[in-house]
RNA sequence: GGUGGAGUGGCCGAGAGGCGAGGCAACGGACUGCAAAUCCGUGUACACGGGUUCAAAUCCCGUCUCCACCUCCA
């Protein structure tokens, strides 16, 4: 096991040791289900869904825990404006997003617990914070509970920020803090908010802060201590400070690495917001684009840096994604059905350095210019070693072809009713072709071609791909 | 103001002191009835200005531009 991760609390690349020998933990910041899931949010999942498939097939057993936040702040606005019930809103962008994950081919996490099945759990947190002498309940009769961030020394270790710089904006609510950079572990019953939206505690009605609900998810399902916390970049400071500091405070180790995933911005370069509208949307994409296309897109670059949304890019990825479709079905014509053999190894190093998706790709292709150079040359024996690979490379991925993850989109019976008419038309071409008629036969391929079929002749016949 | 990241050939996108990752596009060749696909070949790319070095896209100094976080955020 030699894989490396970066790790952004250090800001350093270190080697990756799981503190349960051959087992990883991991917990991702899921999304706050308020609206339905962009590209930007999507990367996030295919991300982790690439890491975890790399190190389950490195031979580990991963937990990865993926949280849903479905009650807080923004939700509770948002469902209002919607004028529908906060859960029930909550509940429509949970179904979004599985949705979203599964047409990208991300395998369902090992849990995935939703911040409202766990109060009890946040309020026995909250109180060994309170216990260790790491917050306070607010004197001013809110019922809110913050966090001491003065009582906590190594506040800001994980973001770079010295607690002197913290500066919150503007405080235009201060309410019952000590000190504006506290931040809420627990917040008390508001009238105008609905009374489904809150729970009993020591303190009084209410509903856990967003940092808190985390922290309390991640400990209970992966223990005081786990091997890496995920997210976006952006959570990075305030989020993930304040659970660390949280969990710590409470006397739990909680992660020993951290991963945040860099953004998808739309074409002006700016960030996706989620306030904005725009056609970045999942379900939007995957009209113009196919979902195994989009997810070598979002697999393409490095997790760390920025993509910027581009049309052209998503066709080049389509394309660069075909070529290596076209092998796969030319190898499986010759040779059969192969399973997954062993990648080659500048794979497997790409990958164990920091996720290396990038120079994973270049590997991917070189092994199909290898196959494909088999193919010319009839060697048997190389293309079915070439193709074996080429699976393997494919599965850790995500991006096989035949992976039944992808199976929800084609079209079943009619599918077959379709191949029955391309193949009847294509032995009416064979037939113009035997006897010379060039202008029968082009005449079929191009009304082929016009309904979308792509026709190839090979020297074993014609072959046809939508 | 504080913190972090980025500027690479027509395009996307890696790399981070020394044989030009990979893909897309383009051009030439092979193959093909013609195509397509495939293979082979073709590029004097690293924001700008200095410097260090035998050698710099990669290190140092300076400049410009862009982005993110510091407030909810994948």
């Amino acid at each position: 096991m030699t894989f490396c991760l970066y790790d952004s609390a250090q800001g350093r690349q270190v080697p990756f040791v799981p503190l349960r020998p051959g087992q990883v933990s991991i917990y991702c910041c899921g999304l706050t289900v308020q609206a339905p899931p962009h590209l930007g949010h999507i990367r996030k999942e295919v991300v982790f869904d690439t890491l975890r498939r790399w190190l389950t097939w490195s031979g580990l057993e991963v937990s990865l825990v993926v949280n849903v936040t479905d009650i807080d702040d923004k939700i509770l606005a948002k469902a209002s404006e919607a004028g529908r019930p906060w859960y029930a809103h909550a509940y429509l962008y949970e179904r979004a997003l599985h949705q979203a994950a599964q047409l990208m081919g991300c395998q369902p996490p090992t849990y995935e617990p939703r911040a409202t099945g766990h109060i009890p759990e946040m309020v026995e947190l909250v109180q060994a914070i309170l216990d260790h002498g790491h917050g306070y309940p607010a004197e001013d009769g809110s019922g809110d509970v913050y966090f001491d961030v003065r009582s906590f020394p190594t506040y800001g270790a994980l973001s770079g920020q010295r607690l002197d710089e913290v500066v919150p904006a503007t405080d235009a609510d201060p309410r019952g803090k000590r000190d504006p950079r506290d931040f809420a572990l627990w917040k008390g019953y508001k009238p105008t908010e609905p009374w489904t939206a809150s729970w009993p505690s020591p303190w009084g009605r209410g509903r856990p802060g967003w940092h808190l609900e985390c922290s309390a998810m991640a400990g209970k399902y992966l223990g005081d201590a786990f091997d890496i916390h995920g997210g976006g970049i952006d959570l990075r400071f305030p989020h993930h400070e304040n659970e660390r500091a949280q969990s710590q405070a409470a006397g739990r180790p909680f992660a020993q690495h951290w991963m945040h995933n860099a953004f998808v911005t739309d074409p002006t370069g700016e960030k996706m917001s989620k306030s904005l509208s725009n056609g970045m949307l999942v379900t939007e994409v995957t009209k113009k684009y196919a979902p195994r296309a989009v997810r070598y897109y979002l697999v393409a670059p490095h997790y760390r840096s920025m993509v910027e949304y581009s049309d052209q890019a998503l066709t080049e990825a389509s394309a660069s994604l075909a070529r290596v479709d076209s092998f796969v079905a030319r190898a499986i014509d010759l040779v059969g059905p192969t399973a997954p053999g062993q990648p080659p190894e500048a794979f497997a190093v790409a990958l164990d350095d920091d996720l290396g998706t990038p120079a994973a790709l270049a590997q991917l292709h070189e092994t199909v210019r290898e196959g494909n150079r088999g193919l010319d040359a009839g060697q048997t024996e190389s293309v079915q070693a070439s193709l074996a690979q080429v699976q393997a490379m494919l599965t850790v991925l995500g991006l096989r072809a035949d992976d039944p993850i992808w199976a929800a989109n084609p079209a079943g019976d009619l599918g077959q009713v379709v191949s029955g008419l391309v193949e009847a038309l294509l032995e009416q071409r064979q037939a113009a072709r035997a006897r010379r008629d060039w202008a029968a036969s082009d005449q079929i391929r191009d009304h082929l071609a016009d309904l979308g079929v792509t026709v190839e002749d090979t020297p074993h016949g014609p072959r046809w791909s939508l």
